[in-house]
RNA sequence: GGGCGCGUAGCUCAGCGGUAGAGCAUCGCCUUCACACGGCGGGGGUCACAGGUUCAAUCCCUGUCGCGCCCA
């Protein structure tokens, strides 16, 4: 075994992986006695690929995957994907599209047929990618949300709901997506802000020729379906109004004048116009004043005159039925244009105003949503999201950070009803079938409905399924036990449920979690999660989020090519701090890449000097201070890594890992090694010193295995700590009893300060370290020379002394000074330093010190600081104060003898 | 309008009652036998602003300003 100068991810990580799944790595074992750990995988997309957003949400949950397995728990984490209704449906037909075809065209079996084979020709992309990223699933438990098994748990949850009463059809407003032409939930219609305009339109009062009503409208095309106009009860002028009847310009149809608060006096006139079917404001309105609600506009937002055709009258000057009749057929949005200026014409716009406001858009179609009267599946989830609060308040399930849960709660005690029927063909078809009086029966099959309808009937009758599909995030939200195989009693169900920690973004809290949450505690009556870790979003560099539209998105799998996927993950690790997005771009990967190679080169001197892992290695038999402090330093990472991890802290537990091998064991104990094992030095104490650094290197290994699986399995397997791939495996490293911890710890401290003191001193002076110089002690006790002798080869090389020894007589000419503690160091350069450089920085230590005495002198002189501030406080501040002043008395001193 | 979060070194962020830290960037020295994706050393901050609590405030409280997000 001979470690390449450099680290070469691509040519590694592929053979590891494979090499993790061949030996077991990944598999959970129902079987186990240990105690199970389960992460259920937010499922992508089918129809995804690998983004930032993935890379980070998917290293954070391998990174706990991977330490809880360590740590000998039996861990599951749950692959799978999520057939994405409306997205997959759409990139299907594009396809079709692109090959002149229509799916109405094929019908709904050819076009189904046709998305399952493009799902088992590209549907596996994104769970490749996520192998590239070492994401450690449970591969042979891959799960598809319209898997048989899946399927069976949606429509087990879909029938029993329903059986409660809990899923029911409702007649009222939806959104509506005009452009693929389904129903939609509230949480996928996103406002966006858009400038338009507030028209004016004068409804002439009934029976009072010349007298008019005037209303503010933001949507002048939705008048055809006007059955009201309605004031505030309190209104000034209008309010006078209240009872008597308008002319509904073009239409000709009489409507009522209501009073209702839900007409704000201080906006626009004070009245405006009701349309019950185009608006939920209106809607509620007109349920209080039992107003017709004709539609007006169909299932693509274009006009449709049927609703209001008996209505229609011709009012001269008002009113024409034949302009009317011309709409029909016409875009919401021509027809709007069209009104207008009929309006105009007729003088019956009385003025249009600039105005901006929110207009609500579908989240995946992108056009405007056109409110529509419809029947659609509902589910009660205001039953439902109680026992789901209940949970989250008395922390049967945990939010990190706590302070999303005040989001989840905003929503959830404010939830609405669930749409959950949606007009496309990929999904669950809903189990429901009609008779042929309409009566609806619900059941998991069809021949389960029919044994309803000969109840019902008497007689076999002819029943149609329902056309519908489910929201896709209804199966989402059973996918912590539908996984699993429930409804089946599965092993799996007993073991795997409750998991134990869901990572996931805040955008999907309401679509996502709150539903789980929902359905778990209502199916399984448990909740599916005891931990929620909600992280940021990823960014670029200015802090943008990243997009495919804005062109500022980074393609994670370009960042694994480059850097390897240990220094993408390694970087993700260290800027997830709690509640903060992640700013992220090559630069900084590129940089965290560098402590990858630290770690492989810090390998290779172990290697180069002989350190192997032997099983007989017993840390409480070593004897040098350096292994002793080396020991007691690994103790601190262990812990810091592992408390990190428990406070879902990936920042810091990165860096624990980075300060210990680069600042620790690098810097220091290599560095401390070197003369040990230089030839000639003492051969059993090289022996200590290779047995230790291998063990170290063994429990840096362990402890950033789950943040940099590849470097480390590798160098783990290359020195042979374990068979191959067996690091993924191994015990997560445990604190260990170390002799005379404090005292190996005083030395070291000591020695690096001295070393220290003395690079300082030299690089301030210009010295260059071509030149050694001897290193003179003043005032060094007996304790400190015996440190000297025992790191005198040490001190030489990395201080570049000549050598160290006590100053007896007086300090030579033109030395250079500084302060250890009581010693006075004295480095004589005499001709090396330039005099008014060597007076200006000591003046400036001085000063400084001086600076510092003054304010704890002060606060020492304060009896109200000694009487009240905590005892070991005040004695901190003396001593600070000592200390100072005797140091500044010894730098005083040398800028005398300057 | 309601809610939440954030304003700390040039940048990204940590710290959150006891005299300011890291990484990167920057400057100087060094191609020293693991590593120039490196080593050593240095400079750089009235911790957004104003009040208050406290022996002591970057940290707690109140207000102001600026930025971001969510909901209406």
């Amino acid at each position: 075994m001979t470690l390449d100068s450099r680290f070469a991810p691509a040519d590694v990580e592929p053979r590891l992986y494979e090499g993790w799944e061949k030996v077991g790595g990944f598999a959970c074992d129902p079987a186990s006695q240990a105690p199970p750990f389960t992460i259920m995988i937010p499922p992508p997309n089918v129809t995804g690929s690998l983004h930032m957003g993935h890379a980070l949400t998917f290293t954070i949950q391998d990174t706990l995957v991977r330490w809880r397995r360590m740590q000998g728990r039996d861990t599951l984490w749950q692959p799978g994907t999520d057939h994405a209704g409306i997205a997959t449906q759409m990139v299907v037909e594009r396809l079709l599209a692109a090959e002149g075809k229509d799916r109405r065209e094929m019908g709904r079996d050819a076009f189904l047929e046709r998305v399952w084979q493009w799902k088992a020709e590209s549907g596996g992309t994104i769970t490749t990618q996520l192998r590239r990223l070492g994401a450690s699933l449970d591969w042979p438990r891959e799960r598809f949300t319209m898997d048989d098994g899946l399927s069976a748990a949606v429509k087990e949850t879909f029938v029993k709901l329903h059986n409660e009463g809990l899923i029911y059809r409702d007649r009222r407003l939806v959104n509506w997506d005009p452009k693929l032409q389904t129903a939609i939930s509230d949480l996928e219609v996103e406002n966006r802000e858009v400038k338009g305009s507030l028209w004016y339109l004068r409804y002439p009062i009934e029976g009072e020729p010349g007298q008019f009503i005037v209303v503010a409208t933001t949507r002048p095309e939705t008048m055809l379906g006007d059955t009201a106009v309605a004031v505030h009860p309190d209104h000034p002028v209008y309010g006078a109004l209240i009872g008597k009847w308008a002319i509904l310009p073009l239409v000709g149809r009489s409507i009522p004048i209501v009073g209702d608060e839900y007409a704000d006096p201080e906006k626009g006139t004070g009245a405006v116009k009701i349309t019950p079917a185009h608006d939920f404001n209106d809607f509620e309105v007109g349920r209080r004043h039992n107003l017709p609600m004709p539609s007006v506009l169909d299932r693509q937002a274009m006009v449709t005159l049927a609703e209001i055709e008996d209505v229609m009258t011709s009012v001269p000057g008002v009113a024409d039925p034949a302009f009317v009749r011309m709409l029909e057929g016409q875009a919401r949005f021509a027809a709007r244009a069209a009104i207008v200026t009929e309006l105009e014409r007729l003088e019956l716009l009385e003025k249009i105003e600039p105005h901006t406001n929110q207009i609500p858009h579908g989240d995946r179609g992108g056009v405007p949503v056109e409110p529509r009267l419809t029947t659609q599946w509902y589910c009660n989830a205001g039953v439902l999201a109680k026992p789901a609060i209940e949970a989250v308040e008395t922390g049967k399930t945990v939010f990190y950070p706590k302070q999303w849960e005040n989001t989840f709660f905003a929503w959830m005690r404010d939830i609405q009803p669930w749409c959950i029927s949606r007009q496309l063909w990929w999904g669950h078809r809903i189990p429901a079938w009609y008779g042929p009086d309409g009566e609806v029966f619900v059941a998991k099959d069809a021949a389960g409905a029919a044994v309803q309808a000969l109840a019902r009937y008497g007689h076999e009758e002819i029943l149609t399924q329902d056309e519908d599909v489910l929201d896709t995030w209804f199966s989402s939200a059973l996918w912590p036990f539908s996984t699993l195989g429930w409804p089946e009693q599965t092993p799996e169900v007993a073991r795997y449920y409750p998991g134990d920690v869901l990572v996931t973004g805040f955008d999907i809290i309401f679509f996502w979690v709150a539903r789980m949450m929902m359905m778990g505690l209502h199916m399984m009556g448990e909740v599916p999660f005891r931990t929620i870790y909600i992280h940021g979003l990823v960014r670029d560099e200015k802090g943008q989020k990243m997009s495919k539209s804005k062109g500022n998105a980074i393609d994670p799998l370009e960042l694994i090519d480059t850097y390897g996927a240990d220094a993408l993950r390694f970087t993700i690790c260290a800027l997830t701090g709690p509640g903060r997005d992640v700013k992220l771009s090559a630069a900084r990967v590129q940089d965290y890449r560098g402590f990858v190679t630290k770690l492989w080169n810090a390998a290779r001197f172990c290697e180069m000097n002989g350190m192997q892992p032997e099983a007989a290695f017993d840390p409480a038999g070593v004897k040098l201070p350096l292994s002793r402090w080396l020991l007691t330093e690994t103790n601190t990472a262990i812990l810091e890594a592992t408390a990190a991890l428990e406070a879902y802290r990936f920042d810091e537990y990165a860096g624990a890992g980075y300060r210990f091998v680069w600042n620790n064991f690098c810097d220091w104990f290599l560095e401390l090694s070197k003369p040990l094992l230089a030839e000639g030095a003492d051969p059993a104490g090289a022996a200590e010193i290779r047995s230790v650094g291998a063990h170290v290197l063994g429990q840096i290994l362990r402890l950033l295995h789950p943040a940099i699986p590849f470097v480390t399995e590798e160098l783990w397997d290359r020195f042979g700590y374990g068979e191959a791939c067996s690091l993924i495996g191994t015990s997560w490293p445990e604190p260990v009893a170390v002799p005379d911890a404090q005292q190996a710890r005083d030395e070291l401290d000591w020695v690096v300060r001295l070393i220290g003191q003395v690079r300082s001193v030299r690089a301030e002076m210009n010295v260059p370290p071509s030149k050694p110089s001897p290193v003179l002690l003043q005032g060094a006790s007996d304790e400190a020379m015996g440190r000297v002798g025992r790191w005198m080869d040490a001190i030489r090389r990395l201080a570049r002394a000549s050598d160290v020894s006590v100053l007896t007589g007086d300090v030579p000419k033109g030395s250079a000074l500084a302060v250890l503690d009581e010693i006075t160091i004295v480095l004589p350069l005499e001709g090396l330093i330039d005099i008014a450089a060597e007076r200006a920085r000591l003046s400036k230590e001085r000063d400084k010190l001086i600076v510092d005495a003054k304010k704890t002198r002060q606060k020492l002189d304060n009896a109200d600081f000694v009487s009240r501030a905590k005892e070991e406080v005040v004695a901190e501040n003396r001593e600070r104060l000592a200390t100072a002043d005797s140091e500044i008395a010894r730098l005083q001193a040398a800028l005398d003898r300057l």
